[in-house]
DNA sequence: GTGAAAGCGCTAACAC
DNA sequence: GTGTTAGCGCTTTCAC
């Protein structure tokens, strides 16, 4: 039944609320006959504690909000699906609600700025247009915890992996396989995010530290982050004339639209052009050929994310911290390991089965730095 | 500033909490130079009316949950997407709570018996495992709407598209393009789905609609409704001789895995096996083909859900209403549009750049039914 | 070990 | 037009 009352259980029952709260508190001192007793009051009524009014008296709402561009992009939904798994596992239990920016800056102001205060206890925020000043002035006294690579002010706690290291992870590991040739795909056309230009500076780092030449025709941005536009870059890129025989990607969809743009033109991967994507998205396991791509672990940044902002809320509040977690490459056939590769390398290509959550097929771990 | 009440601002301000209250809510009868007053003290003092108190008092928290198994499907992070947007849009401005039932029946339980009550206004469920009549016994008095074609009391309201008639045209599709070996893929293994059972049915009838013998050998299950699965089990049928010229999906990452599995084995999609899939999800515009998909008209779905949520929510208590919104065929290269085709058929192969949100590539239209 | 009562911040019916 | 006041359902001191 709904409506049902503390105070209607404790009619009911005939104690006080104070001792129904206790029995639902599973509180200690409440003898066991009094227990039993009010039990069976709040059986017999159906009772269920109005999460509201528990709210109102505690000031925790037991939620927080998690905020980045769109679920619909892979990352992000598994992004989301990692998260709402940790809250729940926390010690208080959190639920998450769902905030999408749509990437726009109006989209990030909106979410910081909610109208009403107090719905959640706190928010995990993956920005991407605001400045690292707009966020510290926005974000007011809501605990938070930021993101990714993107814009960060010091003043606020930031997870992230080393998005230059891994860049340069990943393209020393194409030289390694024998490319000189190695392209970037998928950054913006014009305004660089953050992302897309601490990826390219560690592109450009593996490039100098195995002696290649950086050229700038090798750089082939697109329209959007799509995989379709990716697809229409990189066809355009090799219809132009580019020649190539490696391709680093911004992030995964654009590693899907090179496949597809590099199987139109009957171009054989990895054997013409190795493909390295970013994300390690659950379809880089049955892509054809299957994609290599760095692997942030992100259940260690949704761990060290709450974490934090468990802390935040407890009211900790010292200046903002920022940690790396770890990543990997997880290689596959469109750019397999080899024994040129440094570090431990185990070659996960063609196993259609292997465990990608698990990050089973990783290889050049690289640990959680403080 | 945080802390700050209405009744501060009334203090601040030197008028009544109600006065405040009015200006908040723009109500009408307030004079001009008594709400600038007003507003002056709220910009001073930073006020932002608290959620909770807010919700207590007018028994509406503004929040819905969104529970189905699992936002790493595409299917299910592109509907969350539709479902927030529609839910914000909504004249309450509904915000969207996550659940994950992980596709389990004690995740679809869990998510039905929170033991805490009114932290949601509604619930909108896409159940798998429960029972219609275990569904109906929970869901108490939380006003809910069904997503899908799994189990759905009379009881409850429902939105779904008709799978039966869908998986009939799409096989009728695929024998209009001259396949007459068309077999199925990716259901379960052992404890048939609602899902899967009702497009074999479908899948059957479209067989027969065209004279095609059924043949229990062209029934291809998988372990798992996952790509890597899908890919496994079609190759093992391939490899054990099984032949056919056409594949008709359970869903899309069957499909994937089904393209992944042909490709390995040298096969020509479409011209050796032509493939159909379902759910239309974005990534089947670059897939190598490009996959036709059974394109359910999720923004219906996420409207006609809402609306009928808002109305239990204000107080509608008839009995369920089971409502069907159309799909179409989205034609791509797998399995393109054709001259044999019936309805008005657009072929969308090849267009990389096809507006897959909008469904422009579809053809094979069905209306919504009452 | 149990009970009484004072809020938590806001809304809305009712009075002025 | 503006102010008063009684809740919304729960938690939590503080007595008993």
């Amino acid at each position: 039944m709904a409506g049902v009352r503390l105070q209607d259980v404790a009619e009911h029952a005939g104690v006080s609320m104070k001792t129904v709260s206790n029995v639902v508190h599973a509180h200690p001192n409440v003898s066991a006959p009094m227990r039993e007793r009010v039990q069976r009051a709040i059986d017999e009524l159906g009772y269920r504690p109005n999460a509201i009014g528990r709210r109102l008296a505690t000031g925790r709402t037991g939620l927080i909000a998690l905020a980045f561009a769109d679920v619909r992009l892979p990352y992000f939904s598994e992004l989301a699906n990692v998260v709402s798994k940790a809250a729940a596992a926390t010690g208080s239990g959190y639920r998450v609600l769902l905030e999408e920016t749509e990437g726009t800056i109006e989209g990030e102001r909106a979410v910081l700025s909610a109208s009403e205060a107090g719905l959640v206890d706190g928010m995990l925020l993956q920005p991407s247009q605001m400045s690292s000043r707009e966020i510290a002035e926005r974000h007011g006294d809501l605990p938070m915890v930021l993101l990714g690579e993107g814009p960060a002010p010091l003043s606020v706690d930031r997870v992230m992996i080393d998005n230059v290291a891994a860049a340069t992870v990943a393209t020393e590991h194409l030289a390694d396989l024998g490319r000189t040739r190695i392209a970037f795909v998928g950054h913006e056309n014009e305004g660089l995010s953050w992302t897309s230009r601490q990826r390219i500076v560690g592109y450009q780092q593996g490039l100098e530290s195995r002696g290649l030449p950086v050229e700038h025709d090798l750089l082939i941005p697109t329209g959007a982050i799509a995989s379709d536009e990716a697809a229409r870059a990189v066809g355009e890129a090799i219809d132009r004339g580019i020649r190539f025989d490696a391709l680093m990607c911004r992030d995964d969809l654009a590693a899907i639209g090179a496949l597809r743009a590099l199987h139109e033109r009957g171009i054989s991967i990895p054997d013409d052009v190795a493909v390295i994507g970013w994300d390690n998205i659950a379809f880089d396991a049955t892509t054809f050929p299957s994609l290599s791509s760095v692997s942030p672990n992100t259940h260690e940044l949704a761990r060290v994310a709450l974490e934090m902002l468990a802390e935040r809320i407890d009211g900790y509040d010292g200046i903002g911290r920022h940690r790396l977690v770890d990543f990997e490459l997880a290689l596959r056939e469109s750019a397999p390991g080899s024994l040129q590769a440094s570090g431990a390398t185990s070659d996960a290509a063609s196993d259609v089965d292997a465990d990608v959550d698990a990050g089973a097929s990783g290889s050049l771990s690289h640990s959680l730095s403080a």
